[in-house]
DNA sequence: CCGTCCCGCCATCGA
DNA sequence: TCGATGGCGGGACGG
């Protein structure tokens, strides 16, 4: 009886899922721009789950990751404290010192150089452990914050901070960072679990700029550069955001990152100071909204009833087909955002709100693109 | 078919 | 013991 998801009894629904608004690092830049905001010292992993409208273990994964970085301290049960982005350069430095000590030297992974296995492994030098040590011994305990999403994640970022490597494949972190002085019998399968959550870490990173996904020059595989702190406000784009704000930002200021696949999207998306976001003027508003009720329906009507559609308009009954309520096509993100301003008391929800309306262009292409020759 | 990686079961930890 | 954490990998999604 764990039919409890019912997704739907209608394959061909014009309900879209999309999987790219439920990954983490979308999920993590909307944390960031929701908790980035001048007073915030405390986040209560619940409210962040209601607010963000994602189950609970999803923000484990965000805030484990965070917290590598120095962006967030656990201070309690269910509370994390907000240390901001200003705190990653120190992070940085202290995990950069922490790898060179454990001689972090990738073994030339990648696909040149190196031939076949050969792991240099016979010594026993290379044991990794952490640096941060509390007192020898434990080994039991421990191993099980060896295999932890934080711990992998500053030893995928002490691999680019120590090697001159520039580009990194995921596999080839998997392969540096299987971090067992064991024997490499059959760690492949080990490895290959790795990746896994090195795509999650991978992705969350790359929402907050710290490392960008490019494809490899000559082999097309995808890797990761390593952008930095100053990945952010090097050229970040012209279109001046906020004129306020003479607190210390610096880092994670522009909220519109999401970068996820080079394709052109291009679009600047700053919705803020946009007026009118072209899009493709193809699709007449009733299948919009039609589709629109149907994306923020996954979420599971479950009791907390967090109410977070964030695009709930009054009338939204449901395929109803209740399309009524009209809305001229381009320059409306402006009065429909206002429309549904007074949902959120900060503006922080505001800049989360711009997000969705990203989310929905691409969403909008692509439909628009499949039904474009239905409409004359 | 394969690279990504979301979902959520359930082992562990901590009070 | 119970609730909070968070490994872990099956298998869905998207190209």
């Amino acid at each position: 009886m764990s039919s409890f998801v019912s997704r739907e009894n209608d394959p061909k629904a014009q309900y879209f899922y999309s999987r790219k608004e439920k990954s983490l690092g979308l999920l993590c830049t909307n944390f960031l721009s929701l908790y980035d905001r001048q007073d915030v010292e405390s986040i209560g992993l619940d409210d962040a789950a209601n607010r963000l409208g994602v189950e609970r273990r999803r923000i484990y994964d965000i805030v484990n990751i965070l917290e590598s970085v120095g962006i967030l301290a656990r201070k309690a049960k269910n509370q994390y404290s907000w240390k901001g982005f200003g705190a990653i350069p120190r992070a940085l430095e202290e995990l950069k010192e922490e790898g060179l000590r454990e001689n972090f030297n990738i073994s030339d992974c990648c696909n040149f150089v190196k031939s076949l296995d050969d792991i240099e492994e016979g010594g026993s030098s290379n044991s990794k452990s952490d640096g941060q040590d509390r007192s020898s011994g434990l080994s039991k305990n421990d191993n099980r914050r060896e295999k932890s999403l934080g711990l992998l994640t500053q030893n995928f970022i002490k691999l680019f901070l120590c090697s001159d490597a520039d580009l990194i494949s995921l596999d080839c972190a998997a392969m540096a960072l299987l971090g067992d002085g064991h024997n490499s019998t059959a760690m492949r399968n080990n490895s290959a679990a790795k990746v896994r959550r090195l795509y999650d870490i991978a992705n969350v990173l790359s929402s907050m700029n710290l490392i960008e996904k490019t494809p490899h020059p000559e082999s097309r595989k995808p890797a990761f550069r390593w952008l930095g702190v100053k990945g952010k406000l090097k050229n970040a784009s012209a279109t001046a955001m906020d004129v306020q704000q003479p607190k210390k930002r610096e880092f994670g200021t522009d909220v519109t990152n999401y970068s996820l696949k080079r394709n052109k999207a291009d679009s600047s998306t700053d919705w803020k100071s946009n007026q009118n976001i072209n899009m493709p003027l193809h699709m007449k508003p009733g299948d919009l909204e039609n589709n629109g009720d149907g994306l923020e329906q996954n979420s599971k009507h479950s009791s907390k009833g967090f109410v977070f559609g964030p695009f709930t308009p009054a009338s939204a009954p449901g395929v109803g087909g209740s399309a009524n309520k009209i809305m001229k096509p381009t320059q409306d993100w402006e009065s429909l955002a206002s429309t549904f301003r007074p949902q959120y008391r900060n503006q922080a929800l505001s800049d989360l709100f711009g997000h969705y309306v990203e989310a929905w262009k691409s969403w909008y292409v692509e439909v628009a693109g499949k039904k474009q020759m239905n409409s004359r």
